[in-house]
RNA sequence: GAGCCGUUAGCUCAGUUGGCAGAGCACUUGACUUUUAAUCAAGGUGUCAUGGGUCCGAAUCCCAUACGGCUCACCA
């Protein structure tokens, strides 16, 4: 790009050519190391406690993170996955000529190297090299060592510099994985079924959003990317699988920011026999689970709040909390130009393109969810918003449904699931209403969820689990970019 | 999609009222056999995001564009 870049450049491919002139390969296919570099201060510190133990050659590889050369002998930092080392060269030990090799090496290159462990004076685990290989000739500088990479455009979008010189970072992804594989492992041993349904649907159900499109060529059509696993894990259900779940990638077409990218990993469980009661339970049993095993405790920092994870956690009402938190009382304004009436004399603005249903989802998220941050269930959401829940006995303006909450987010929601075709065939009718109204996002009609439907579904109770925001939560990170390794940014150029 | 802020060396950052483009790290050369943000001496390094404009003169002022951040809108 600049000369400069130009000049490091060509300054390492130089050297990387004395390597070959030398009749070495800078790449070679393969090193045997004995140790990683933990378990090498391990053994230093087993040889330490134990004088009768004799200190035996090693060999570790690494990536070359400092260099400190003192004429005679040079340090150097590398670093591998499980921590840094100090590596001691003497030139009386190497000799002259492999000694003076060293200065083809470079801040970045991965090596690998054999000796034995020691302490310095001021204490620091080092190697002392008896012989040293190439494994890979970096040709471009690393970030600045002190300050690490900083730019956050550049973090997102050359995402190793970022694991490279930032070592917290590693940590996050770390725990998120971890927090996947227990939450993975406790649905199983509850008995679920991890199963996969497709991702490329001819149309896309089970969650009110804009989806992507993409098309077929063999086939000639289009196919959506799914917003949803739902529509096809019922079918599974329909079919006799009683407990199943899925994680897996989600997309959505809309817009970017910290708590949104189109694609996302979400978790839904459908289980028969259930309800959205039990659902609750399993809510507060998974996550209790997820922390502990994560963090070895109950509770989470989440920025200036302590959020406490054990059961149980609140249970309260929406219309109580929209009401308390908004002053409005959905229940008195039965349609949607009564609702919008009285929130623009609240003085709350309103796009009257929006049903009942948006204008409460609204309320919720802009006066009762900031106020979330113990984990807190909203119970019993309003029919048009819920098109796949089943109602609530007694009420047939309300669902059985709830959304958790922490930290301020959305962590999951979840229904008692419609079973009843009937009313699952006018409610897509409702929907489909409220698309020619002009919301796009309206759930649209699947016949052939129909047909299942009306092949007999048992009562099930569902959920969805937000995973990338419980990441957040667990992590205490405020930004769903920095806890999706590549998240989505515009093109450059 | 709207508003505000940002973009200067590979990285981290200064840059005064519009008057020669700067530092540290990194890099090159030299000294140094337990250093560790090693130290010491010397050296090279720029499309000041991009494109226009104002001006004798622009990193600096104005306009547009790109990308990013924050706030809002939409959403989980």
């Amino acid at each position: 790009m600049t000369s400069e870049i130009d000049n490091i450049t060509q300054q390492r491919t130089e050297k990387m050519q004395h390597f070959r002139d030398r009749g070495i390969d800078p790449y070679p296919h393969r090193y045997h190391r004995t140790h990683t570099i933990s378990q090498a201060i391990a053994v230093l510190a087993q040889q330490e406690s134990n004088t009768e133990m004799k200190s035996d050659s090693m060999s570790v590889a690494g990536r070359i993170m400092s260099n400190r050369n003192m004429g005679k002998s040079t340090f150097m930092d590398i670093k591998d996955d499980s921590g840094k080392m100090q590596l001691y060269f003497k030139r009386d030990t190497l000799g002259e000529e492999t000694y003076g090799c060293l200065k083809d090496l470079d801040i970045g290159d991965i090596i690998g190297v054999n000796g034995e462990v020691f302490r310095t004076h001021s204490g620091e685990p080092t190697l002392r090299v008896s012989g040293y290989t190439l494994l890979s000739k970096s040709l471009r500088p690393l970030p600045e060592k002190w300050h690490g990479l900083v730019d956050v455009e550049k973090r997102y979008r050359q995402r190793y510099l970022d694991l490279i010189s930032n070592d917290e970072i590693k940590n996050i992804f770390r725990t998120r994985s971890k927090i996947i594989s227990v939450l993975r492992c406790f649905m199983d041993n509850k008995g679920f079924l991890e199963v996969e349904t497709p991702v490329l649907q001819p149309s896309a159900g089970g969650a009110m959003a804009k989806p992507f499109i993409t098309h077929h060529n063999s086939l000639n059509r289009d196919f959506y990317l799914r917003i949803a696993t739902e529509l096809y894990l019922k079918r599974i259900i329909i079919g006799g699988f009683d407990k199943v779940y899925e994680i897996g990638r989600i997309f959505r077409n809309e817009g970017i920011d910290f708590k949104h990218n189109p694609e996302f990993t979400m978790m839904e469980v459908y289980e028969a026999y259930s309800d959205y009661e039990k659902m609750m339970d399993l809510v507060e049993q998974m996550v209790l689970y997820i922390c502990q095993e994560t963090t070895g405790g109950t509770t989470v920092n989440y920025g200036d709040d302590i959020i406490d994870f054990t059961p149980p956690w609140a249970r309260l009402y929406l219309r109580e909390e929209i009401l308390k938190y908004s002053g409005i009382d959905f229940n008195e304004y039965p349609d949607a130009a009564s609702l919008r009436k009285q929130m623009s004399t609240f003085g709350i603005p309103v796009d009257t393109s929006k049903g009942r249903g948006k204008l409460i989802d609204e309320l919720t998220s802009k006066f009762v969810e900031p106020h979330l941050i113990k984990p807190t269930f909203l119970l019993d959401y309003p029919i048009e918003l819920s098109p796949l829940a089943k109602r609530k006995p007694g009420n047939d303006q309300l669902v059985e449904r709830f959304e958790a909450f922490a930290g301020g987010m959305e962590i999951a929601n979840s229904f008692t699931e419609l079973n009843d075709p009937l009313d699952q065939r006018a409610r897509f009718l409702q929907q489909q209403k409220a698309r020619e109204m002009g919301d796009e996002e309206a759930e649209l009609p699947d016949e052939d969820f129909l047909i299942a439907m009306e092949h007999g579904m048992p009562p099930t109770g569902g959920l969805g689990v937000g995973i990338d925001r419980l990441v957040m939560l667990i992590t205490n990170q405020h930004s769903l970019r920095e806890i999706i390794l590549f998240p989505q940014l515009k093109t450059q150029e």
